[in-house]
DNA sequence: GAGGACTTTCAGTAATGTTTGAAAATATGA
DNA sequence: TCATATTTTCAAACATTACTGAAAGTCCTC
């Protein structure tokens, strides 16, 4: 058993298993799958190469490429002399990290907010004890959702260093675990 | 047009699109349509009762209540006098963040972490260029999972009032926008 | 220990989401 | 312009997941 063969078989599980993974978020599975092959490529791949290397369709391959160049996680990239188009993936993982975030905000809690405010509004001047609960829940989770919208933003926009560093100042601030 | 009969539709909005974001998370539907019927309600409530609020089966209602009970969301109460059970949920919105978290956490990062660390072993002597570049990504995503263990660890034990105290701080460090 | 109130399970069915493959559309170069 | 390489679309097939309803199980209470 060779290094190369160790890594042979790493590569199949870390495919399979990134796809099962990103099944758990909202992705699905052959969409987290062609991501992983492509973050592990040092070379751009085609979509041939994809369907080869994951045996998929090429319908298949062609959305869930298209798909994730929609996220901002992939780019198109055109090679000199070649029709074909190739794809590339963003590797920097702190890069990947804001896009997911900013993609996520958009499309999970920016529409809850719309949602809460709304409910809240729709309920504020009722009268029914289950009315007053509703209400107030409705302001505890839209205040909660925009606190939540604006950390989100503010990392999505730090580099990755201040971030470290940040982070590593509020870890530092809680109590050491004394086990 | 009432308020009240305003609120009786903002519920039922909130229901369910609640339900639909949900989805948008790993959580089925239902589970999130049954987790906003227990959030918005005073009092406690029995299976039969979100039987027939959500228009759902006795099944339905069962399996999704006791796995809410599983995720930490809802406890059991039972009514003296009554033989039913009863369900409620905590209403607390940070401690629903917090177990929500926690739970994210062991599903999706520490299983990840596993995985990563496994193929970064196991390609730690390859020679080709090719899978020089998967052990670099393999330690890169590792070190970040780890790195995110840890936050949602620290975030996850703290209460309400340092968290906010923490995050307004770390806002108010950024360049304000000059828009 | 029989009867009823309630909970739990699960095989079958329904609903939803994903993939295929082939045809249509588009782009390229001679 | 035509032939061909490539991308795009999408209806039908397939796979997965969620839901139902009824039967089996549990736990009281008398």
């Amino acid at each position: 058993m060779s290094a190369q063969d160790d890594f042979l078989g790493a590569k199949d599980d870390f495919i399979s298993q990134w796809g099962a993974l990103g099944s758990s978020w909202g992705i699905s599975r052959t969409m987290a799958q062609v991501h992983a092959l492509l973050m592990i490529s040092p070379e751009p791949i085609s979509t041939d190469q994809s369907m080869e290397e994951l045996q998929i369709s090429r319908g298949n391959a062609h959305t869930n490429l298209k798909e994730l160049v929609g996220w901002g996680l992939v780019k198109i990239v055109v090679k000199k002399g070649e029709r074909k188009e190739f794809f590339e993936a963003e590797k920097d993982v702190w890069k990947i990290f804001t896009i997911v975030l900013r993609e996520r905000k958009r499309r999970e809690i920016d529409p809850a907010i719309e949602l809460l405010s709304d409910c809240s509004e729709r309920s504020k001047n009722v009268k029914s004890a289950e009315g007053k609960a509703f209400h107030k829940q409705m302001n505890e989770l839209e205040d909660f959702a925009v606190f939540a919208s604006q950390v989100g933003e503010t990392i999505s926009k730090l580099k990755y260093g201040p971030a470290i560093k940040y982070a590593n100042k509020f870890l530092g601030l809680l109590p050491k675990d004394k086990s």
